[in-house]
DNA sequence: CTGTTAGCGCTTTCAT
DNA sequence: ATGAAAGCGCTAACAG
């Protein structure tokens, strides 16, 4: 690829005159704009956007960052990237995905800062050590999730209100005369996980019903959500009289679906499932699952406008402010649950 | 952040040495070794990556293209992009996902070479620009279907046999005796719409049976599958005698699966339903569709491994291979189709 | 409106 | 095994 200087050579001007035909910074007369456009087409020029970057510190792009063993999205991922996409195709920023494992993330030789204006991070865990390390980078960053206590009040984030969206659930199937509801709960690190539990334990509390620590089952860290949901609805389905469960996700659902045909067991007469899920998916089921809809787009959406409002605020050197957006979950009745009196086992 | 000259006045070294403690490109006491890497720690040094790039020429990054103006992914996408996240988690590299508007790639202002040492192509199209563009600019390149002819000599791809597979799906229903079958194809300036029509005649021509052109019908660039699978079915339902029907993908499937629904028409029943689609999928329409699995894990899989592998031949100076990859297809046969003997209408 | 010059932070010869 | 200095290609003052 050909260089500035070669362009400025070729059309008689100086590079500074090049620099600026190209980013538009200040004026430059159309007879010398031609020249240096002419001189770039036969020679084939592009700016060399590293240089560019190391120049002005800027590099138009924002990272997503999600756990590095886990490199697989979800469908609930799908709609949240589709979300920040949609925002980034707006604004010009490029979208850098980091799925590097973590030995390119740990080992010195590989050890750098993404080269990335501000990052999304996703799925924050207890524990989570990606906030600080962003924050002491002093990396503009936006966390979609709860973020573990003590940070989250220095930071922008952007959640559904998990726990109201569990008590919703709980309270949906407890109504319906469930005494018994197992939940298949997130991965327990992450602090989504607590949120939901709160949610269930209140729906129980508020409907003066006692539950039991054991009905809290969390998906392990490095399983597939629907094999484990296929193997824990066969064990529970076998041991237990649970007529209800409440899954952490749909395809989580899919696999005690799986697990009850497979057992002769009849959704919704003689077992109640109900789940957290992406929209699109609920109808595919059959029947149809009930759920509460998490709204992954504009979640992602949600975030990186912010994110890119910070970026742009950052550049006018205002304060950063510390967003919360808390995004709305919808109930969504299906046809997966039903009341315990028509269970007839 | 601190920069390298920071460090090494700390560490009381060159900077040359802090650079090759953290490239590990040359051997270093352990002592100096140690001191350096203390001095990273306590000014919170981590290399520059931009500086790193410009000095190299390497971004350690791959980009991903797909047609600006649909900036939203499918589940065929999710799938791939799992497949390619998979390989660059191996190999070190991070993706860059450019949705970029037409506004801004086409602008003076914004134009530049995406900062990646190669890129993969969707959706390749018979007129497609990208894809000389990038061998102008020298840009290591592999693409994701099958590209417009005369390109495809000099060219790595990884495509599946869509004739064939289209092919399978239209002799499956003429097996299954209907005579009129709908085809609601890929956008027509997509190379993949021009496979597949090629392999439903051929399957005609083969059965001995003839088509007509109206039968075939290309979705619309800009309108959503889902949405012209319904309407198109619906009108196709109304007028014709239409008993079977093949579709793009498992959207335009949904849309016609409700239109039928709607006009009390009963798959398999009634209407023939047969679909090209993303595996997961399919085992959730009720009836179970049947379809041909594209595969699109494997296939972001293997071109990125195609890729990454030029880009390490590239490094070596050996020369660059023009590999073609076909990812095999499965038939998956469903409940959506049914002899027409019962077919009632 | 345009030219000149000094960096941006790192890597990489070439010395020692 | 380490240091010194010359770039990588661009932008941004500062002049004019």
């Amino acid at each position: 690829m050909a260089t500035i200087t070669e362009v400025a050579k070729l059309a008689g001007v100086s590079k500074g005159t090049v620099s600026n035909v190209f980013s538009g910074k200040r004026p430059i007369s159309q007879q010398v704009k031609t020249r240096v456009l002419e001189a770039a087409a036969t020679l084939n020029y592009k700016p060399n956007y590293w240089a560019r970057t190391l120049a002005i510190k800027k590099t138009k792009m924002i990272g997503l960052n999600f756990l590095s063993d886990e490199h697989q999205f979800s469908q609930f991922h799908l709609s949240l990237i589709n979300g920040v996409l949609s925002e980034c195709y707006k604004s010009g920023y490029r979208l850098l995905i980091n799925a590097l494992s973590n030995e390119y993330q740990t080992d010195i030789e590989h050890l750098a800062r993404d080269p990335i204006d501000g990052e999304i991070l996703l799925d924050p865990s207890l524990d989570d050590q990606r906030i600080e390390e962003r924050l002491r980078e002093n990396l503009p960053v936006i966390v979609i999730g709860n973020p573990p206590s003590g940070l989250s009040e220095s930071l922008s984030y952007v959640d559904n209100d998990n726990v109201e969206a569990a008590r919703k659930l709980t309270s949906h199937l407890l109504k319906l005369g469930h005494e018994h509801i197992s939940f298949i709960n997130a991965p327990s690190q992450r602090t989504v996980s607590v949120d939901r539990r709160t949610g269930y334990e209140k729906a129980f509390v508020e409907a003066g019903m006692t539950y039991r620590d054991e009905w809290v089952i969390s998906i392990p860290p490095e399983e597939s959500s629907a094999e484990f949901g296929y193997t824990t609805a066969t064990r529970l389905l076998k041991k237990e009289k649970c007529g209800a469960m409440i899954t952490d996700n749909e395809r989580c659902a899919m696999g005690v679906y799986h697990a009850a045909k497979e057992m002769g067991i009849r959704i919704p007469e003689d077992l109640s499932v109900a789940s957290f899920s992406e929209e699109s998916f609920v109808s595919r089921f059959s029947p149809p699952l009930t759920s509460v809809q998490l709204n992954g787009g504009h979640l992602g959406q949600a975030a990186a406008r912010q994110l890119l409002a910070e970026l742009k605020m950052e550049e006018a050197e205002s304060t950063r402010s510390a967003g919360r957006i808390i995004v709305p979950t919808d109930f969504i009745q299906g046809a997966s649950s039903a009341p315990i009196k028509i269970n007839i086992r």
